[in-house]
RNA sequence: GGGUUUGUAGCUCAGUUGGUUAGAGCGCACGGUUCACAUCCGUGAGGUCACAGGUUCGAGUCCUGUCAAGCCCACCA
């Protein structure tokens, strides 16, 4: 053995020989409950960062019941994380200066795809580079057309069930990424700000969007404010544009605020959709999908909200129709993915009713058949399904599953059209508008978008022809699913649930499903793993795992998120070349508790990394030892039953381990990891150590045994956090001690887990 | 506004159901090259466990309040 323990010459040719051995793959045998855990499919349009190494915690539950004799399945993946993927394949575009906009779908697809291909890959890598015992016979990718075909099918389901609406309304739309999304993908920011003062003759109102004024259809006052009471009913005017809305009364309106009159402006904010619901007011756009104002002043039209504001203020001040200024702070949704501000805009979109789908959700977190880790999330988790709201599931990017429902140009003429003429030019109208200019083949071949009404007629079956007229001229609808309407499917379509016809999923499926764990960075606790229990219990009528355990994110020295643009975001790759996966993998479990932020610092991986090369070199004293001795190397025979020994630091030390065997039991069943490894770490390094190897050393012979039984049994321990140098260190050992009973096992990965009563 | 978490050594954090002198890693001081390891060994300094009350024979650990920080949720224009 070496001086050092160097994982490099180790690492690798170790896990492909765990690989080659199919030691990943879970041996079915119907008579075990089998341990399953899916692995939370990381992004392909990503390298993984570091806090994907946190997926090592599932690791150390997935090698701890592999030792403990469980069929034990691990199940990699990939997404295609749709808004994610578009979002950073069109920053990779602009640096080259094109966008979106210069593609039509079908070419800007193949080349998101070419480019994910490449990350998925790199993936892969990564996670074997970590030691991550997936069984990766059993991938899958979320695009793959098996998973695709599910998910489908299941849309159809849902609205043959009648759960699937289209419905138009305010949503979160984001001119710049020029898709919609959903209320957990806004971010929430504060803002310094200013409330302007109004003057709206019969009225004064405060608002901090001057520049919507143009879309105002109303005002609205609550009905218990006695300064209003009489107004109600009566008009103000609009100024610039001299426009007399009706004074409305709302309780949904706050007396506090501002002057206490509300300049109702449905089409760019969700508080006055709703009320323009209520009142059945006239929806005014004056802000389109680009983000540019339309519909006001010839002025105003044209610019962007930001120069709207400021000349819009310059002409209601020189109208002296500005009252006054206030210093506002408030917060602003922001747009989670490019940070721009985020423009309510009303738009169609398709809904998937969560109301009924939550209710089994919900009852099986209560009565705890569902249970969630650390348990304090129960509460939360509860409160957002109990207030979940219908959930949108269309986007308008091209990356993904395009929603299969189709449109009839000639019975939906005001479908509006974006396409790539033939010589090259974006063309964008209603059908009605086009339709004599060019043919439906042109259209179709550089289709960019369509976007229809909310009325719009579809069906759902690509049959060839329309079934209302008959005609052939149809589109399939552009928005595509949303990323968690694919992954949301997970746990069934990758163990091989058959949507149409349940009683025909695979073995596997009925095997393994539920799942036993799910583990995830509580960021995503909606997100996903609402969405896996909603469609789970919808379609296997069953929860999809037994439990949600909440792992930490990892932070960097100062407590900092790890972000690209804040540049402070860790290479795992790095680290593994330089000091080792297990170093990294020890760093990031090591003496923390469940589910809070974990500070990585070079520091702690150096002293993990210190720490395998501790293990590494009291194995070559041990076996140094073992060489230079009498010892008989082939049987075990010639050694002394351990627990006959008399010696007391013999005794002592054994006592010590199986301590620590029970102790290292107990916080592993409690998914106290760091807990465990900080008991392994402070036995082998000090106890046996520093202590037991210097007072043995006068009598090694004769304490051999001890020596193997303890190094051994820590090996063992070790294994799930460690499995690299461990399994190098095994190895070592079995090539001399072949037929002693402690080596076994072909790979300690595959050895018997210590038990208690072993010594 | 509602919810939730955290506040323990210079730094980053452990401390499981309340039980003897409160722990680790890193850092710091001093001392060690002997045949496992300088990615090492030994010795040591350093904490009124945020603050104030309370329960208890006994509290870092339970309860109440205060202060501070973080996170999540929410339609304050």
């Amino acid at each position: 053995m070496d001086k050092r323990y160097q994982p490099q010459l180790f690492e690798q040719k170790i896990y492909k020989e765990w690989e080659k051995k199919g030691l990943f793959t879970p041996k079915v045998d119907k008579k075990k409950k089998p341990f399953t855990i899916l692995l939370p499919l990381p992004n392909a349009s990503d390298p993984m960062h570091v806090g994907h190494v946190m997926f090592v915690i599932e690791d150390i539950m997935i090698r701890y019941h592999k030792m403990l004799g469980e069929p034990t399945l691990w199940l990699p993946g990939g997404d295609h994380a749709g808004i994610e993927t578009q979002f950073v394949f069109e920053k990779k575009l602009a640096k080259k200066g094109k966008s979106r906009f210069d593609y039509d779908r079908k070419t800007l697809y193949r080349m998101i795809w070419k480019f994910v291909e490449k990350n998925r890959k790199l993936n892969m890598f990564q996670m074997k580079e970590l030691g991550f015992a997936l069984d990766w016979s059993r991938y899958h990718y979320s695009l793959e057309p098996k998973i695709v075909e599910q998910i489908l099918a299941t849309f159809k389901k849902l609205h043959d069930d009648n759960l699937i609406y289209r419905g138009e309304r305010i949503v979160n739309y984001c001119t710049y990424c020029g898709t919609a999304f959903s209320d957990l993908e806004v971010d929430h920011v504060e803002k310094d700000d200013f409330l302007y003062y109004l003057d709206y003759e019969s009225v004064q109102i405060a608002t901090t969007r001057p520049e919507t004024i143009f879309a105002d259809v109303a005002v609205a006052v609550n009905p218990k404010d006695k300064r209003y009471k009489k107004l109600i009913g009566k008009e103000a005017t609009i100024p610039l544009i001299n426009k007399k809305v009706k004074i409305i009364a709302d309780d949904l309106v706050e007396k506090e605020f501002g002057t206490g009159a509300l300049k109702i402006t449905p089409a760019h904010d969700a508080l006055d959709f709703e009320i323009g619901q209520k009142h059945h007011l006239p929806l005014i756009t004056c802000i389109e999908f680009f983000g540019k104002m339309i519909n006001t002043i010839k002025e105003i039209d044209g610019l962007y909200p930001k120069q709207a504001r400021k000349k819009t203020l310059e002409l209601l001040e020189r109208s002296g129709k500005l009252v006054k200024t206030e210093p506002l702070r408030h917060t602003i949704g922001i747009c989670y993915r490019c940070k721009n501000i985020i423009e309510p805009l009303p738009t169609s979109q398709w809904y998937v009713k969560t109301k009924k789908l939550a209710e089994p959700v919900i009852d099986s977190v209560k009565s705890g058949d569902t249970k969630l880790f650390p348990p304090r999330f129960k509460k939360v988790y509860l409160d957002w399904m109990e207030n979940i709201r219908d959930w949108n599931i269309s986007r308008q990017i091209v990356w993904g599953p395009r929603i299969p429902a189709w449109y009839c140009l000639e019975c939906n003429p005001e479908i509006r059209l974006t396409f790539i003429s033939k010589r090259g030019k974006k063309v964008k109208g209603n059908y009605s508008g086009i339709f004599s200019k060019y043919s439906f083949k042109e259209i179709a071949g550089g289709l960019q978008e369509l976007s229809a009404p909310v009325e719009a007629e579809y069906f759902l079956k690509d049959k060839g022809e329309c079934p209302r007229c008959g005609g052939s001229d149809y589109l399939q609808e552009t928005d595509t699913f949303d990323t968690w309407f694919l992954s949301g499917q997970w746990p069934l379509t990758t163990l091989g649930f058959d949507v149409k016809n349940p009683m025909k999923s695979s073995e596997d499926f009925f095997y393994f499903y539920p799942t036993s764990v799910l583990d995830t960075l509580w960021d995503i606790l909606f997100f996903w793993v609402g969405r896996m229990m909603i469609l789970g219990f919808y379609l296997a009528n069953k929860t999809p795992f037994e439990l949600i355990h909440l792992h930490a994110k990892v932070v960097d020295e100062r407590g900092q998120k790890m972000s690209k643009s804040k540049g402070n975001v860790a290479n795992p790759s790095k680290i593994v070349e330089k000091y080792g996966a297990d170093a990294l993998r020890m760093a990031l479990v090591y003496g923390i508790a469940p589910a809070s932020n974990i500070a990585l610092s070079e520091k702690k991986i150096e002293a993990m990394r210190n720490f395998t090369n501790k293990l590494w070199n009291a194995s070559r004293f041990i076996l140094m030892n073992l060489e230079s001795s009498n010892f008989k190397l082939q049987t075990s025979k010639q050694l002394l039953k351990v627990k006959s020994l008399k010696n007391k630091d013999d005794q002592q030390i054994l006592a010590g381990l199986e301590k620590l065997v029970e102790e290292v039991d107990k916080n592993l069943k409690k998914y106290r990891f760091g807990q465990a490894l900080e008991k392994i770490y402070q036995f082998f390094w000090h106890q046996f150590c520093d202590d037991y190897l210097e007072k043995v050393k006068e009598r090694r012979a004769e304490a051999l045994p001890v020596l193997l039984e303890v190094l051994v049994t820590c090996l063992k321990l070790l294994h799930p956090f460690a499995p690299f140098v461990t399994e190098a260190i095994y190895q070592t050992f079995k090539v001399k001690l072949k037929k002693h009973s402690l080596f076994k096992a072909d790979y300690l990965m595959v050895s018997v887990w210590p038990q208690k009563d072993s010594g």
